[in-house]
DNA sequence: CGCCCATCCTACGCGCGGGTAACCAGGTCA
DNA sequence: TGACCTGGTTACCCGCGCGTAGGATGGGCG
């Protein structure tokens, strides 16, 4: 339950970057549990076996705290859909590729995807901006991708990479809430084959 | 600005209904721009040009009277949805159909779409479960007809149905918030193309 | 005419939670 | 050994915003 294994026994004194490190770990847990309003920092500060001040003395305050994580995680998520598209240079497998990290990266740290994905706080700019960072730099990588290889126009292309992205997204969460009844390796084939050749692929029974 | 175009010069009494409509009308107003959180009841009580009790004497709580809010817009993207599908028997058609009804959702009701789409309030049950349940009834519909033409099975149809839902909400999100740089008609046919053929089955310029 | 009920108002209670002031402890180094 | 710096603590302040108590007002009906 607690951020890192060793259940230090709450007085013990760590060098200043090891603190950090450790009051973000207690944040995120508690910032992916209740969403940032229902968290607090008190908790935040508890989980950490350490006295609110101390947190204080990390970040200026609750917001900072809070935006900090997000970048991490919307800086993983960019990474891993570049690092897909780089991948290969077969259209096809790219598809597959940039599907698998959603599904990835869904599926990681704890769902900490929820910070990029499900915030509440969308209405507080800083966190608006960064959230719609995380879908823009997805879909100008894909969108990159689709004008070199095609007619479309640059606006046309950044709505196809939105539509993909959308996609990936939101049936990966949607496999993880329901926790097994596809394997992933499964799943994301099945997206990766309807994102490629359009639910008119898929057989015919009658 | 107020809810009604009528200005009443606050201090007019209204029957019990017509006060109930003006006032969820002025909550929309209130809880699109917003959210949840940053609303606050006096703010909605002064829009509709009445005191606070009287928000009290219709709704006995704020989450009440945002639920009211939520499930009319549930209920309304359901709907369409529902009614995109029933509107012809032609697959290609369908997915035309079916993708116009997000555009047109998203597009109707002054944003109110963000309610059921970008609720801060996740966390809180009764309203995950709302918008889970609008995603659920609209790909469960879609997967239905998938089912019967494909050999899928109902989970693979399910997620499916999931994928192309959440294409078609973010991609109109998307579209609406680069308001103007496609044409709504041109938007959709791009989608439901992309939906339909895949993104193989655009044009090789190489 | 005067009773009554529905509608609406002003003014307040109060809990919650972010942020701070002031103080303690223990290791290091002149 | 004692000054000092780093890291930590307890206890508090205070603003914000939901929800309410108690009172005014005005139209219909006996």
């Amino acid at each position: 339950m607690t951020a890192t294994p060793d259940a230090k026994p709450r007085g013990t004194r760590l060098p200043r970057m090891a603190r950090r490190r450790q009051l973000l770990s207690a944040a995120q847990e508690v910032f992916v549990e209740n969403g940032y309003h229902a968290a607090a920092m008190d908790e935040i500060a508890e989980r950490a076996g350490v006295s609110k001040p101390v947190l204080y003395q990390h970040f200026p305050g609750k917001l900072e705290l809070y935006l900090a994580l997000l970048d991490l995680h919307v800086d993983d998520m960019v990474t891993r859909c570049h690092e897909a598209l780089a991948s290969t240079t077969d259209n096809k497998q790219r598809v597959q590729a940039a599907i698998g990290a959603f599904f990835d990266f869904v599926s990681s740290q704890g769902e900490a995807f929820r910070l990029v994905f499900e915030s509440d706080l969308r209405n507080v700019a800083p966190v608006r901006q960064r959230m719609e960072r995380s879908l823009r730099e997805s879909a100008e990588a894909i969108s990159q991708v689709i004008q070199e290889d095609t007619g479309c126009s640059s606006d046309e292309a950044h709505l196809l990479g939105v539509g993909l992205v959308g996609m990936a997204e939101v049936s990966a969460r949607y496999w993880l809430s329901s926790h097994g009844s596809i394997p992933k390796e499964a799943a994301t084939q099945l997206m990766a084959r309807l994102a490629w050749r359009g639910i008119s692929g898929f057989p015919r029974t009658g």
